[in-house]
DNA sequence: AACCTGACATGAT
DNA sequence: TATCATGCCAGGT
């Protein structure tokens, strides 16, 4: 049983975006890598919010990083201008085509395998 | 203070 | 094989 929580309420959203903050430059993960590193099965959707809510985290967010299961760069438009995201990657030499990172299985970082 | 919305993924019909 | 409905969390109005 469990009297009293965890004396760190560890927010789902402080642990999203340290996951993001690991992942290398010129790498990419998805939102439902994180969520199943974070033993949320269904919890991709939280992890697209935590995502939406980068921009309050204390530290920086690389964000761009983090896209959907297929490579899609479904953030975007939540960016400044609908570019920064595409031109963030680009600038880490990676390939972005028509909305999608070129080679997204090659670049693919998976928390659960590199953070095991 | 309550309700609504919002960067996804999976399983079942 | 494609579509529908469900699961998850926090912030803003």
């Amino acid at each position: 049983m469990k009297p009293d929580a965890p004396a760190e309420p560890r927010n789902f959203f402080q642990d999203v975006h340290e996951v993001v903050r690991l992942v290398p430059p010129g790498r990419v993960t998805s939102y439902g890598a994180i969520a199943h590193y974070l033993g949320a099965r269904h919890g991709a959707r939280t992890v697209g919010y935590a995502m939406m809510a980068a921009h309050t985290a204390d530290q920086y967010v690389p964000a761009h990083r983090v896209l959907n299961r297929l490579g899609h760069l479904t953030g975007r438009l939540h960016y400044a201008t609908p570019f920064a995201m595409q031109e963030a990657l680009e600038a880490e030499g990676i390939r972005v085509e028509e909305d999608r990172v070129v080679d997204f299985a090659k670049l693919f970082w998976d928390p659960s395998v590199e953070l095991a």
